[in-house]
DNA sequence: CTGGGCATCT
DNA sequence: AGATGCC
């Protein structure tokens, strides 16, 4: 009785505190200063989020990768001639992030350099710490390589109501101006248990992945991400709510509010605003005419702590693309040779997530002598879809192949290739990427995530505490590790990772080598370069003999650019008919040097011990999820970054049932058995239709994907299972 | 001598 | 398509 007495009272006292936090974002007093700390009416439920920020990440992954490094007293990581990042010790001795090679060098002679250009294995590392996290709550939203968000509010809540001895607890880490051991945990409780959490988080990511890291406790992401930092590294930090103030205050100045960035900063700077309070005690109808109204609120309430943005669960990456940057390049042959190469990269990474892509962008950045880092142009178009399937169907270089005449049309609808040019970049992005029936034997098919994820841990898990019969809302947030992430992750882990750092593939990309058949090794540049100027200068004039035997979706225009070998290529009669023949395709493969049976001897692969790792592990915290009965029923979670696209229906194979692909899983779940089986049955009976979701208005779909994280009301259940 | 890669908003 | 922001 006592009990529940009290748990009562630590709830008020904390829905009091956390009216701080909770004011509406259209700040009713706007009044300047000491409002700041005034509580206003309060809405909802105080949120607990997490933010995780890795310790130098980058350097962290070459460590683990090449442990000969943790010996070598620094290590930084080396993109062009910047130092993008560097260990402790290297920080010590006073290097910084984005420091010039050169500087770095003249402060430690000593430093060992490691080239970070490839972001393969970083991009790895940092999935498998989403899909860590992932595992014990789904509400994670990605920040860069290295930064997680996290909303652990229902997780609190659960454990708040299965903690009966509120009062013999404390905080783990750090509490933001605070001693910690002085402050009570009953009076935070949900703090606390946020705390409690982080903690968890934190060793199990360095216990499974071997990685350190900081995380921020508090109300909002904002916050979370403000106190993250405040001690480095390898610690965490709590915010209370009535410690708000102090670490909004303690910001030098508006540019170091994560949402204010150098432009924004620069034009507030305009306005004669520089520091927080400046901001804060700014009118917001001056705000409002400079920057509009939204904008403007939205500032006014970053700079008095209120941030009610949600942790919108990140998923699978909307966009791939792959970039490479250069002093100069002036050529229409070296950006060709440049877009195949980034191509031959891009299709392939393309390939291992799975998904098709239905568009193509090409961007460019000019170089100008005065605004040298600005001024990037791109152009997109539709990849036809006959390009489009060779992707995920593994043709990785027929798409290659044909790709490059498309990337090479869009080039030149930026540059006049006449007049001189001078590019310091290419950039080359696929985008709008759909998920395709399963069917295809595979990476995109649930069957491969299955063979290589399945294992035996799994039973510990059911058996834990599950007696919760009320909440299933909370319930179906919780996932096993096993179903948690994409099999784009997984894939990574169980195939040998081929990059473009290869010297033999870059240098055969870079020659042309890997295209060309035996008879055409002869081909000289000098030819090459007559044959571009001959393009250029008739470009209008295509009516060349060998044109009419392109193969279809060919221009002309761009073929004339072409490389001889990719001509003749292009000319064979595997693509002037619509199927590849033997010929070609084996004279490709026994070129190609990034072909898995012909790569180079790998450096220890990360990825292999870490699977073990994660599989073997003793998981000594919390069950991760400590209700199987929901789980049990999830036909999507199997599949694990859920594809809620709008428009017409498309099918996703489950393990033992198709649906819709804009059905939000987690919705799904909650729903009575029998109405689950009612809908199947409707899905079932539909043809999958594979086309492009037409009939919709662009800019809804972010606003799906928010409110599909969120999932689970009964309003939007109409908005994700009508197929209408 | 300012990287490479992602997202959102307009 | 571009601008801006984050790491």
């Amino acid at each position: 009785m006592g009990d529940s007495e009290e748990e009562l009272e630590e709830d008020d006292t904390e829905w009091r505190s956390s009216f701080l936090d909770s004011a509406a974002p259209a700040v009713p007093a706007a009044a300047p200063g000491p409002s700041l700390c005034k509580p206003s009416a309060a809405t909802s439920a105080q949120r607990v989020i997490l933010h995780f920020d890795l310790d130098c990440f980058y350097a962290q992954v070459e460590m683990i990768r090449n442990p000969a490094l943790r010996e070598v007293p620094l290590a930084g990581i080396q993109q062009k001639y910047i130092i993008v990042t560097c260990n402790y010790v290297a920080r010590d001795l006073g290097l910084t992030k984005l420091m010039s090679v050169i500087d770095a060098k003249e402060k430690c002679p000593q430093l060992v350099l490691v080239k970070g250009e490839d972001l393969t294995h970083y991009r790895e590392m940092s999935y498998k710490v989403t899909e860590l996290l992932m595992s014990y709550c789904p509400l994670v939203e990605r920040l860069g390589f290295d930064e997680n968000f996290m909303d652990v509010t229902e997780m609190v809540e659960r454990r708040l109501t299965q903690t009966p001895d509120l009062n013999n607890f404390s905080f783990t880490g750090h509490v933001y101006n605070h001693i910690s051991a002085n402050v009570k945990a009953s009076d935070h409780p949900r703090m606390a248990l946020g705390s409690h959490i982080a903690a968890e988080l934190r060793e199990a990511i360095h216990n499974k992945l071997g990685l350190t890291g900081c995380a921020g406790i508090a109300t909002n992401k904002l916050l979370a991400k403000l106190v993250s930092g405040a001690f480095k590294p390898n610690q965490q930090t709590t915010l209370l709510p009535e410690n708000l103030c102090d670490i909004i205050g303690s910001l030098s100045s508006l540019r170091k509010v994560p949402g204010i960035g150098h432009q924004t900063a620069k034009r507030l700077q305009a306005l004669g605003l520089v520091s927080i309070q400046d901001l804060q005690s700014f009118p917001l109808k001056d705000l409002v005419s400079e920057f509009g109204g939204p904008s403007a609120q939205r500032m006014k309430n970053l700079v008095i702590a209120v941030d009610d943005s949600p942790v919108t669960p990140t998923g699978a990456p909307q966009s791939l693309s792959d970039e490479d940057s250069f002093k100069k390049m002036a050529s229409t042959k070296d950006v060709l040779q440049k877009t195949q190469q980034l191509l031959s990269s891009l299709v392939e990474r393309m390939n291992k997530d799975g998904r098709q892509p239905l568009t193509f962008r090409l961007t460019i950045r000019r170089y100008s002598p005065t605004n040298k880092w600005f001024s990037r142009e791109s152009k997109q178009c539709p990849i036809p879809n006959h390009i489009g399937q060779k992707i995920p169907s593994g043709s990785r270089d027929d798409a290659v192949l044909q790709l490059v005449p498309l990337a090479m049309k869009l080039f030149h609808k930026m540059v006049d290739s006449n007049a001189p040019f001078h590019l310091t970049l290419i950039n080359v992005c696929f985008s709008n990427l759909q998920t395709r029936g399963a069917a295809v034997s595979g990476k995109g098919s649930i069957t491969s995530f299955f063979s290589h994820g399945t294992s035996p841990r799994k039973t510990q898990t059911s058996s834990s505490q599950s007696q919760n019969g009320s909440s299933q809302a909370a319930d179906s947030h919780c996932m096993d590790h096993q179903f948690s992430m994409h099999n784009m992750v997984t894939q990574h882990t169980s195939q040998m990772t081929v990059t473009t750092e290869s010297p033999s593939s870059y240098e055969a990309a870079l020659h042309g080598s890997r295209w060309k058949q035996s008879s055409v090794v002869a081909v000289k540049d000098t030819r090459l370069q007559t044959a571009c100027r001959a393009a250029r200068s008739d470009s209008d004039e295509t009516s060349n003999t060998v044109t009419h035997r392109l193969p279809p979706n060919v221009d002309p225009e761009v073929f004339e650019l072409l490389p001889e070998e990719i001509q003749v290529e292009l000319l064979s009669p595997a693509y002037v008919n619509s199927s590849p023949s033997t010929s070609t395709s084996s004279s490709a493969q026994a070129t190609v040097p990034d072909v898995p049976h012909i790569q180079k001897a790998p450096s220890p692969e990360p990825s292999q011990p870490f699977t073990e790792n994660i599989e073997g592990a003793v998981n000594e915290l919390d069950p991760p999820c400590r209700a199987t009965t929901v789980n049990n029923q999830r036909p999507l979670a199997t599949s694990a970054f859920p594809v809620r696209e709008e428009g017409r229906l498309s099918f996703v194979e489950s393990s033992d049932c198709k649906f819709p692909v804009n059905v939000d899983p987690e919705v799904f779940s909650e729903l009575p058995p029998d109405v689950q089986r009612e809908l199947m049955s409707e899905w079932k009976q539909q043809k999958p239709v594979l086309k492009v979701p037409s009939s919709r208005k662009p800019g809804r779909k972010t606003k799906d994907r928010k409110a599909a994280g969120k999932g689970g009301q009964a309003n939007s259940l109409f908005k994700y299972f009508k197929p209408t």
